[in-house]
DNA sequence: CCACTTGCGTTCACGAATGAATGTTTCCGT
DNA sequence: ACGGAAACATTCATTCGTGAACGCAAGTGG
């Protein structure tokens, strides 16, 4: 028949559910919390059978750790764009780590702390975690890096940028129990000023 | 009858068994999760029957709230405690933030994580927390005050102390997936090095 | 001392979530 | 086109957590 859809090979079906599965299981995290995130309601948000789900991921654990590996890889690209995109000059410092603060304050990274925060009691989720989390700090570094290559070879750059990402992600769980709230913008604005302050005389 | 233990009264068991309930309650926060933290264990682990919780908090929500009051009450303490033990001298804003430091990293702190990353997805634990959360931050605002006599009077006293527990609650959270891990407590070296730089200018 | 209240324990019914077992459709190699 | 394999769907049994109803015992005030 000649149909406008040519006939989808069953790799790519299977990407492409693997993909809405993950996608739904991401949004579920985000918006209704770690506890609903159940199998049926990822299914159901997916458009697909619980059968779906369990075809490509036996258990709850994998499909969470799963969601986490594809959260990085998003996040991943999101921010390589944006770095990619950044203007050199003088504003380059306050303006990386305004890019940076933006990674975290992303509902995505929500669905993160949710995840980190329950696999500290949950030694099955905690295993799929520990080499996500991994990439994660090391894709972190190495964007700093790139955000900021004038401090990038002082000895201390790293330190600084542990400061600046601790200080982030503290900043960031003030939100969570304030949704939509800009608490943590508010403070930002203060703390990026000395955070820049000690990138800037690093250089 | 003439035995040791006076007759209790009735307010007296009460509090008693209410006590029991709520520190099973956070030592199940603490070493099993939330999720884990279910009405059950918590009498199991206080030695009572599931009634009993029941009598005295009809919900689970209605508990874990009552248990985040209860935490805040206990870090209230022990840090007002540390903090009228610590000396005055050179090394005080060092110390200061140490003690800062030390009663995030404690084990409490991390049920109060479990407990406020719930929260978000969770309107009726929410509207338990916001208002523990508020005395939260009161007294540890209160804290720095006396911590940091000093610096206390300038104009950006809160915002320097907000940069210091945004960095340290940012820092804890690493631990959440090394349990026992230090990773927080060797960056804190450095991190504290730049704060009590910022806390020590401002005096 | 007795009626009444309050603290505490037991049992039951309901709902929800998970994963296993068993069908049904879609695709690919020959 | 046809047989096998893989993707996907349906149903089932089990387990677990919750909260309500009921009942007993211990304390308190008249």
């Amino acid at each position: 028949m000649a149909t406008g859809a040519p006939r989808r090979t069953q790799a790519e079906r299977s990407a492409t559910t693997r993909e809405a599965l993950l996608d739904a299981a991401i949004a579920c995290l985000v918006e209704e919390g770690y506890a609903n995130t159940t199998t049926a309601r990822v299914a159901e948000r997916a458009g697909l059978s619980r059968g779906a789900h369990l075809h490509h991921f036996q258990t709850r654990a994998a499909l969470l750790g799963a969601a986490a590996d594809h959260l990085v890889q998003r996040r991943r690209h999101e921010l390589q764009a944006a770095a990619d995109a950044l203007p050199t000059g003088p504003g380059r410092v306050a303006e990386g780590l305004d890019l940076l603060f933006e990674s975290y304050v992303h509902p995505l990274y929500q669905a993160s702390l949710d995840l980190w925060t329950h696999a500290r009691t949950d030694p099955e989720l905690r295993e799929q975690l520990l080499p996500v989390e991994r990439a994660f700090d090391r894709q972190t570094l190495g964007l700093t890096r790139q955000l900021f290559p004038g401090a990038a070879s002082r000895p201390e750059f790293d330190r600084l940028v542990e400061l600046s990402v601790a200080t982030i992600r503290g900043l960031v769980v003030l939100d969570t129990l304030h949704p939509g709230g800009d608490r943590a913008r508010k403070q930002w604005a203060s703390a990026r000023e000395q955070l820049a302050r000690l990138l800037e005389d690093a250089a």
